[in-house]
DNA sequence: ACCTATTCATAAGG
DNA sequence: TCCTTATGAATAGGT
């Protein structure tokens, strides 16, 4: 029907596809409608396009529809099935995860020393082979880790005692210049500031 | 399309709405044919006779087509609502479970040696002590079973060695009756069996 | 089932 | 998507 006659065959032009699509899908929808209408039927009409939308016609509620089909062509309910299916893939999800928990705990627990009572010689040799390695790198990250701290604190404590020295120059300084131009009480000025010669300056 | 225009409305006469029901249900599928190939559309057609006759159409399998429909429209109906709450409960079951794997893989690695990069030496300290304590387990386990196979091959070389000394302890009581009954020879006798007095019998 | 006048659906083009 | 139009398809009613 139309300007020329169709071959039964997938369109290949896209735009046209879509075109025909829909204009037969709008065609279709009303003649199930009609039909449902005018034969006083049960009609169900499921579509969809190429790109995956869906369009839909039910002269009654569709699921019974689908549920009379069901029914009729004796399938059982793939709702249940799928369902149950879909349960049985969690299930086997789950159980693996726990069995990972569980060989990992057994694992956690060898390296603790618990529950070895069942473990032979060989095993017990290879769970201390293990623990002595981690134990040495714990031991050599820690050695690290002080090495660096050590340094640290010998950096500051150097530049602390530059410091250090470098005030009590400037100290003995202002002390001879004070005690020069001063014609009295010396030993007064240098009782003036005794914590400074004992402790020095926090200069963080 | 016809003599003559139709009403859209039930058709009365059984034997005419019986006739049309079967044309237009033949046109129907005929088009939902058309429309599947010509537009590449994925297309279910259900239709029940007033007289409750079943006829379907399908260009892909239908249950998997009403299957599709069934997920695209989400039913919110009381099964789909739940099954979207079980599957919101597995989910969460399973996130928790992988939680549960990270930090016993963490631990893990940890009581190894390994990924230590980001721990204090605090942690370095706990993590070590858990390591001796769990080698010193090890260890004690291991003397306890060292020292239970130790004492079991006493107890057997005990067993070997009292068996070995009541058979030489025989072996000297035939020798010397052999001796006594014998006229002549007595040092060839005693050369008779020279291993015996060097090995003894092996009993397992 | 078949026939055929008539209506309908729709392909092509804008 | 909508409009138009020419044309083939579908089908109502009769046989």
């Amino acid at each position: 029907m139309g300007r020329g006659k169709v071959e039964l065959k997938r369109i290949e032009n896209p735009t046209s596809r879509q075109v025909t699509f829909s204009k037969r899908r709008n065609g279709l929808l009303k003649k199930a409608l009609e039909l449902s209408i005018l034969c006083d039927a049960e009609v169900a009409l499921l579509i969809f396009s190429s790109s995956g939308k869906a369009f839909q016609f039910a002269s009654h509620d569709i699921h019974r529809t689908i549920g009379r089909f069901r029914s009729e062509r004796g399938l059982p309910e793939s709702s249940d099935h799928q369902r149950s299916r879909s349960m049985e893939f969690w299930r086997t999800e789950i159980e693996e995860l726990k069995r990972s928990i569980d060989i990992l705990e057994t694992r956690l627990k060898h390296l603790a020393g618990e529950d070895i009572s069942m473990l032979g010689l060989k095993e017990l040799k290879q769970v201390e082979r293990q623990i002595k390695i981690g134990v040495e790198r714990i031991r050599s990250k820690k050695r690290r880790i002080i090495s660096e701290h050590s340094n640290l604190m010998k950096r500051k404590h150097r530049a602390l005692q530059e410091e250090n020295s470098r005030l009590q120059k400037r100290l003995h300084e202002l002390h001879d210049s004070y005690v020069r131009s001063s014609t009295s009480g010396g030993e007064n000025a240098c009782n003036a500031y005794p914590w400074i010669l004992q402790h020095g300056f926090n200069i963080n």
